[in-house]
DNA sequence: ACTCAAAATGATAACGATAACACGGCACCA
DNA sequence: TGGTGCCGTGTTATCGTTATCATTTTGAGT
């Protein structure tokens, strides 16, 4: 009546021992072979891999793990409440797991009001998802890579760790980013360029170190021109399409109306767009308007937004590859020095919420 | 020099020896415990609860899975281009899978054109990722679900799936979904309540079964208030707002024009919004118009969408909780019988882009 | 008190992979 | 010619958990 149900549980898969039997070696030759590990005679390297092959042989990563070995995942913390952002990011990671043989876990942390994910973090439950029985890394995409206590976790469980965005700090040294500041400095030169001299910008919450530095960035360029920003230029928002909104009706009934706006994200930047249509400013007329990611809504929203377009699949891909070859060293598997912090590269795209100043001289 | 890093890669985790020892048992009867497999006094039990939480045990995952048991991951299957709609059903997934204990492993599917996935996909490939050393089950959202050949693998591999969205087969019973045809039928009641006689839609693409059954509640609706659908009132666009904008012109452009028109997705109708604004046709004045989602695009656009909310978070959710029962019951662990196919609410949400009739009497 | 089934618990042996070590053979140098 | 060392390969033990079966304890019925 009672069947033995362990070992009869859906297909049986190949084990290292069939692929062993196959090409008539020991299972830690196979071993060898599968994990790169040199040592093995090139002859039988080849007997082994054709056999591998044919018995479709794929490693049990429990097993793995069980026996010290590493577990082939990693884990990526979710907690972004612009979900497109975030998104954009994990197909990047999961195409670069793919390549390298690793499995994708993700974690929401934070309160999961509505459909977005927000904060508070519980750290507790952080402390558990870093267990090395299930993950060899972690990916913490912002805002929660600039969280201190999170940090502070990581670092006591020396979990390897890869921060997008964020900044340097000397506990957690892998990260992968935009030049945010360089960014922002050539979007305010583009500006200036046609002719705009009295420029507003629109910072992002305190707590993003990213969106701080295009704010720098976005100065630095005014001040290198000669020119100045003035403090009532600048307002700060939360990265919504409404405090974008607000923030840009302030800078819309200053006397000295700014001509051309800069919102550190594209949904404050539809914000800007949106109040000016109240307004009735015309845009890019009377009022240039510039985002920053080239998020889908930069290019839904009439006029469709200049803005910096960030390489969010690319930036997913490189914190994959980056954490996996610093896995690698840290095991001692590999000689090469991993580099530490990758910055890829931004694009300016120019659309139609951006020209000429209208009170430019020709 | 060299030193054996098999027992000291990190910190040592509690095992279940430790518990065992701690609470005076052996191993086993904590097994029992973690396990809920009964058979234990409730004072033993309980000792044992202490002596877990005091020596902060969690299971194993490796082992668990190697000595036959459950691997407690379930992998979602991730290739819908629309990555807000996929990142919110995730929301809902990660947070089911803390409460019960599970882990939620992702992969992407298809050749990752740009920022976003698309079709072909790689079969070999998926048939690889549904290996049950892995994982105890799948999901699958549209369009992938759709996929008769994908489904076909599943169920030679036999392994436990939940499709959301998507319509009930022979192989595959569990699944997640809203009534899209009662919810487009509601949406064309509205419509008429409105006074509006001409109506037009613009269906999704062939292969998407909910889009199909949009538009047959839609058509319902129109039939049973005895009036007419003319088939120039029907066109079909691909769910994005290039799309929705030229058929919106072929509809705006008719002798006849209709007065309001269901797109089947947000993105489509932000498309109308566009084509009417160029044509300069007033919404909701001179037109209504709706969509299908309440995307974060629903919002942005101006005037905001009259669409139907999907409770994509809860959908997430739900698909997460259905597949874990029905694992459990497919281990024996439970009599209760698994409901095969669960309707969540959707919601009709009136916005500005709809209102009443131009034409009708008063 | 005495049986005997049922309940509670324990002992043992896997699961699949790999670390650590052992070992044979071949090359190279003194 | 006899070490010396490295290369390629095999042997053994082990990781943490659970299935299975064995054993002990409990309790209900006579």
């Amino acid at each position: 009546m009672s069947n033995d149900k362990r070992h009869t549980t859906r297909k049986r898969e190949a084990t290292i021992k069939d692929v062993a039997l196959e090409a008539g070696v020991s299972p830690m030759t196979v071993s060898r072979v599968v994990n790169m590990k040199g040592n093995v005679k090139q002859a039988t390297a080849e007997r082994i891999q054709r056999a591998i092959a044919k018995v479709d042989y794929r490693p049990n990563i429990g097993a793995r793990r069980l026996s010290g070995g590493r577990t082939y995942q990693i884990l990526m913390i979710f907690n972004n409440p612009n979900v497109t952002w975030t998104a954009k990011l994990l197909i990047g990671m999961m195409h670069a797991c793919r390549n390298i043989g690793y499995h994708l876990l993700i974690e929401g942390v934070g309160d999961y009001e509505g459909d977005t994910i927000g904060l508070p973090i519980d750290y507790e439950e952080i402390a558990k998802l870093l267990d090395p029985s299930r993950i060899d890394g972690v990916i913490l995409p912002p805002p929660i890579c600039f969280d201190r206590r999170l940090l502070e976790i990581v670092r006591e469980k020396a979990v390897p760790c890869v921060r997008i965005a964020g900044t340097p700090t000397q506990d957690i040294q892998l990260r992968v980013s935009i030049d945010n500041f360089a960014a922002a400095y050539e979007l305010a030169n583009y500006f200036i360029s046609e002719g705009h001299k009295n420029l507003a910008i629109i910072k992002g919450p305190g707590d993003y170190v990213a969106s701080a530095l295009r704010f720098e960035g976005f100065s630095a360029s005014i001040r290198d021109h000669g020119l100045k920003i003035s403090p009532s230029n600048i307002q700060t928002g939360n990265f919504d399409v409404q405090s974008g909104n607000e923030c840009a009706r302030e800078l819309l009934r200053l006397k000295d109306r700014p001509t051309a706006i800069f919102a550190s994200n594209d949904e404050m930047a539809a914000g800007v767009l949106s109040a000016a249509q109240e307004s009735r400013i015309r845009v890019p007329e009377e009022l240039s308007v510039a985002g920053f990611d080239d998020a889908p809504i930069a290019r839904s929203v009439w006029p469709k937004l200049t803005t910096i377009r960030q390489p969010l699949r690319a930036m997913g891909e490189k914190s994959v590859e980056l954490l996996e070859s610093y896995i690698r060293q840290i095991n001692d598997e590999s000689n090469e020095t991993v580099q530490s912090n990758v910055l890829l590269d931004y694009e300016l795209k120019v659309r139609q919420s951006s020209g000429t100043c209208p009170t430019a001289k020709h």
